[in-house]
DNA sequence: TTGCGCAATGCAAGCGCTTACATTTCCACC
DNA sequence: GGTGGAAATGTAAGCGCTTGCATTGCGCAA
């Protein structure tokens, strides 16, 4: 009944003790007003209040087995669109009274490996991951543990898992076929990474769709890989221009290349789109305002994050494994495509 | 010394078990290997990977007293430069073996009110936030919590808080310097909302401070708030272009307000900076890339992410406050900006 | 008035780890 | 071989909360 020691936080037996109730019921009052009496609810806030009483995060986390937390692991903020597709995720875990716990891995499987390792470890009670492809062992791992995982910017119904995202291969196919239908032959793409990165690769697969379509031989389609970014694009345009058959359409894989590309055109003294057309992918803010504006594809990033945030708290919570959905993209011709030259 | 139950994860007991050793060895081992004799770690180690162990957060915390995990509250993610300055933040962070618990205020002091209580009771051992300005009542909480807290984003030394960040009044006076030594007398202002905001109150202040120094009334200066974005920017634009004395130069206080503004020029037919000059802060990626390139103020985004993160784990680990840091921001004087019409 | 059932509350056992302190082991040195 | 002291390890007491189960109290029907 007497005050706490001054050196310490007040804990709920310093409530319950100046409320004149068992810890039980307060725990039960912080958790679930409804179950307690309403004039043992308001000595008990009253106590809480005057006592400046805050529970202990790591007490509740192991009376309870859960933190209300979930981990979401993207490849760099410094895209925006993963930013913007991130913002939309945490807002959207707010409302549904979680936290997030983020962690980046600059698009390498061995630190997203080590990063879903340590999010586990600070307790995560489910995961967000960017795309479906990662070591087995790691999927072992976070099913052991009993997280479960949410992979988003795909959309592929054959994997085990739930996801929440778009066909990268079906918007890029639209993208090209937009290209093509406007009389261009001769095609480059300038593509993220590969390798360990499904849905770089889903792109680059889905021009090729678009080509196999419309009767182009696929092997023609010029290829160069390299980090997304703006300087990298612009130095990747540079290279396929260089060839002795340049082409006349340059698909990007995301619009920080595509508008490294245009910068690029701009310094070679090409324009755009009359000597060459330059496409991007995601729609970035600034996308529609760049010289000229790019034509792109514009992903869901805000559906996908708020999506992301409501599926897996009933995963965590509920535990059932929801459905996985399938957001639409749309195409958005702008005029750095334009028709073939001559 | 008999398996664990199969529904259950290992625990410590587990570990200690198969190896033979006591549950102190165990943790000692885990904590702090050189602690532990090289055959016993051996025997440990060869445990865990068996058992397939993985501490218990809630536990650990609730025993060790610390979580590992520092959280940030920024306005948004949207604005790819509080993103880019998050990615360093969370990157150095992980460097330094802490974890990120990210929530975003969308600008709202009541939301951001929230957010810090609600870190806090997520276990966050320590606290990014930016600017210093919020209600006292937060700083008293923190205190007794002992939640340490790192202000980024600005600097001001007289400021009872450690800061990491860059004299935003002082970064804008040099720009406003810039902008009047061209020529220019009629001077507007964009700005984001001032209010419960220091940065962008000193952005303003910056541009007076200015005006008096070259001797101009800086009663005179147009003063436009808005929502940071550039669709309110291009508005904000046309709102201080219509007046009957129109500014030559319109000082943005940021870079997305000044695109904003740039594009709203271009639909009105106005060149920038053959009409009317447009300066933007921050120095986003693509402003350089815009057309015209935007001149602008960069900040040091990722040196104030990489910084904080090292002070915040100082704090939090030694107890110390280190001393405020102050960075320089540079000007980047772009096309944008051009001598006065006429 | 008595008894029954349910709502409200209390009791107390953990949850899995860290760490102060106690004990044992191992050497170097005499 | 004996001794002192450091290094390695063990013992066990919490950390502050949640929750299954026990108890109490109260309204209501018989």
């Amino acid at each position: 009944m007497d005050t706490p020691a001054p050196d310490r936080l007040p804990t709920l037996a310093d409530v319950a003790a100046r409320a004149g109730v068992s810890t039980a019921t307060v725990s039960r009052c912080l958790n679930d007003p409804a179950r307690v009496q309403k004039a043992t609810r308001q000595k008990i806030t009253e106590a809480v209040t005057a006592l400046g009483y805050s529970p202990n995060f790591g007490a509740r986390a192991l009376a309870a087995k859960r933190t209300d937390t979930i981990g979401a692991i993207i490849p760099t903020l410094d895209n925006s669109i993963f930013a913007r597709g991130l913002q939309a995720f945490q807002s959207a875990l707010v409302d549904h009274g979680m936290t997030l716990l983020l962690a980046s891995s600059s698009f390498r499987p061995d630190l997203e490996a080590a990063q879903i390792r340590t999010l586990v470890a600070r307790g995560a009670d489910g995961l967000m991951l960017i795309g479906h492809e990662r070591d087995p062992a790691l999927y072992d791992f976070l099913e052991r543990q009993g997280v479960p995982v949410l992979v988003s910017w795909v959309h592929a119904p054959e994997q085990p898992r739930a996801s929440v995202g778009f066909d990268n291969r079906a918007a890029m196919t639209a993208m090209a076929h937009a290209v093509i239908d406007r009389g261009h032959r001769r095609l480059a793409t300038i593509s993220g990474y590969t390798q360990a990165n499904d849905r770089t690769r889903d792109r680059v697969a889905g021009i090729r769709d678009a080509m196999v379509d419309r009767g182009l031989n696929p092997g023609t389609l010029q290829v160069v890989e390299t980090h997304y970014g703006i300087e990298t694009g612009a130095r990747a345009f540079s290279q396929v221009m260089g060839n002795e058959q340049p082409p006349t359409a340059v698909i990007c894989g995301n619009d920080l290349l595509a508008l490294g590309a245009m910068r690029q055109a701009r310094r070679l003294g090409l324009s755009v789109p009359g000597d060459v057309s330059v496409t991007g992918f995601d729609d970035m803010e600034l996308s529609s305002i760049a010289d000229p504006p790019l034509a792109t594809v514009r992903i869901p990033h805000a559906e996908m994050g708020t999506q992301a945030a409501g599926m897996l708290t009933q995963m965590v919570r509920g535990g059932a494994r929801p459905e996985s959905v399938a957001l639409p993209c749309d195409l958005c011709l702008r005029a750095s495509l334009g028709p073939v030259p001559g």
